[in-house]
DNA sequence: CCGTACCTCTATAACGTTATACGGGTGGTG
DNA sequence: CACCACCCGTATAACGTTATAGAGGTACGG
């Protein structure tokens, strides 16, 4: 079917080795059979069989994203920054769903795909420092988010106490007082909760405020249902907040939703702050004020420690980066003009 | 590295083939020496190398799906149900972003990853009949969405201009006269934009109202920004109009957003519909009415029908599947209560 | 008791690459 | 002129699988 090195060896007169050294520069061809050797494949239209390639230097050229929720836009987003940055590289990358299932994270991490991908880049969300700890696989693993830490894997996320601080900063900036929090997470799943949530508790701290366990609402899930279920709970308090910061921007839409419904106001009756920068949070109605990750760093820094570490830098420590982070003010908070 | 078929070989005392043939049953094995070789499987803990063994069937066990937006939910959450089938049949998914760029979408087809997948599937919106009835590649291929008709491939769509006509015929039907589509595509570009304009002006006709030029904004991209800047476009018209059909969902959050910033209410001033049934539509300020798909069909039909042709089925004719759609009533168009 | 038909297993040649070891020219140097 | 060094190229052995051809052994019918 397809032309191989073997045919355009034979149309050229020379041998498989020459031939695969023209195309991938392993060693020096002379510059006449260079030519000859490349007009015969331009006239068969030759493509090496990657699958080949990869059996021979023992690589698939394959490099997995795993997240814990494809549907989630901010990992949409990431992901397509993602693919076009593995493809700059030469590597394909796919998609694993963990659908933020215990099991299916714990499949990953010990390599059931141990010959199908070279490296994974991994966002965890039910899994902790143990289970990363004990894995088994011995494929470079970059890890994503903030489930996990201390581990010796490079690490990519934003410094998640500080991002929550600024939110919290924010809504007490402009005014508010009584802030809830959405998004906490039961028992010791999803650990950015955790960390969203000190940063929550400490910036309260310090804007000397109160900390009311009743102002805290958990969730099983963190998309818009939960957002928006969990601030019809927080609405019938005696006591309902003046501002509310969730845990993401789904859980910010979802309670800009519940709120439009009771036919709250925002901001005035109640302000609403997310993290991640969705595009969605540009157009709604309010327009959500949020923590804008740097998805673009994320994402190539992510892919490119992976590849480096897939081709043999081997020797340098694990990097454990922080990257950047900035307040976007939309009408959810007020617009700095009014 | 790996546990490769020698090692398990060796440890059973048996020959590479007769693993091989116990691994994938390709050839009967005695009793005996099955049970003998599975338990050195188990204790070695082999798990075949995908690369090798696709290099010698011939395949790579990867299929792509070739989307014009990721960034889109409505192919994020088709992405999300075809890898999970695509898993389910033994294959991975890779997801190709063409950007709805006419040059990506050509390369595609002539099969610049010829040796790279065992498959395609489609969403063309750059390019023709033409241009897919010329592609050399020789893989299986199956398009989805509406942007080439009559070609020898397997097609699984929505009927648009029912769709469509379904959508104005809904407009119609609360009360509105002057109805706008916004997402009319210049040139011979994005066919689907054709269909549903075509849906558009029938649906006119069929209810006797005047097909108004004005009423139509042809746009550039098919997101939330192209939505909110048509609408602004629309709401400086004389007479602007008392409904919208946007191309699809992303387009009718766009608009409801230069609504809202107009202080336009909705739906008593202006009704908006779209097209694609995204979760976001579900919590918007208004809820966006749409025209749902039936995405989990399209998503796992087109995975099945095109493992189906890689598997060996080449004999059966090309079938062109239109799945089911239905309008979803929200308070974009008024809520059938009030 | 031989021939034949199984049934189970083995040996081996691919699949398309890349890396290693080697050979045959050419030019420069002592 | 003999020697070494080099440059350019070839032959070939892997990588881990699967499919084909065939080799033993046992059972069975004639």
């Amino acid at each position: 079917m397809g032309v191989s090195l073997k045919d355009i060896a034979e149309r050229a007169g020379v041998s498989l080795a020459t031939v695969s050294n023209v195309v991938n520069g392993y060693r020096p061809v002379g510059e006449r059979t260079r030519q000859r050797v490349q007009q015969a494949i331009d006239e068969l239209g030759y493509t090496p069989n990657l699958g080949a390639r990869h059996l021979r230097r023992g690589r698939t050229g394959l490099i997995a994203l795993a997240i814990p929720e494809l549907n989630n836009p901010y990992f949409a987003e990431l992901a397509e920054i993602a693919i076009r940055e593995a493809a700059g590289l030469g590597y394909t990358l796919v998609m694993e769903n963990t659908a933020a299932d215990r099991e299916a994270e714990l499949l990953l991490l010990d390599g059931s795909h141990r010959h199908t991908i070279d490296g994974l880049i991994f966002s965890p969300v039910r899994i902790g420092r143990d289970e990363v700890l004990a894995r088994s696989a011995d494929t470079p693993l970059v890890l994503i988010g903030e489930g996990v830490y201390d581990v010796p894997h490079d690490h990519i996320a934003i410094d998640n106490v500080a991002a929550s601080h600024a939110a919290i900063q924010h809504l007490v900036a402009i005014g508010r007082r009584r802030i809830a929090f959405i998004g906490a997470a039961p028992g010791a799943d999803r650990q950015s909760a955790h960390l969203r949530m000190r940063g929550y508790r400490e910036a309260l701290a310090a804007a000397g405020l109160p900390f009311r366990p009743q102002l805290v609402a958990r969730t099983d899930e963190f998309g818009r249902l939960d957002g928006r279920r969990a601030m019809r709970d927080l609405l019938a308090l005696g006591e309902p907040p003046d501002a509310v910061f969730g845990y993401n921007d789904l859980i910010g839409i979802g309670a800009l939703r519940a709120l439009a419904e009771a036919g709250c106001r925002v901001p005035e009756d109640v302000a609403v702050i997310g993290i991640d920068d969705i595009e969605e949070g540009r157009f709604s109605t309010p327009t959500l004020t949020t923590i804008a990750p740097d998805k673009e760093e994320i994402g190539r820094l992510a892919v490119r420690r992976l590849v480096a570490r897939i081709e043999g830098a081997e020797v340098a420590a694990p990097l454990t980066v922080q990257t950047p982070f900035r307040l976007v003010r939309r009408e959810s908070t007020g617009t700095p003009g009014a």
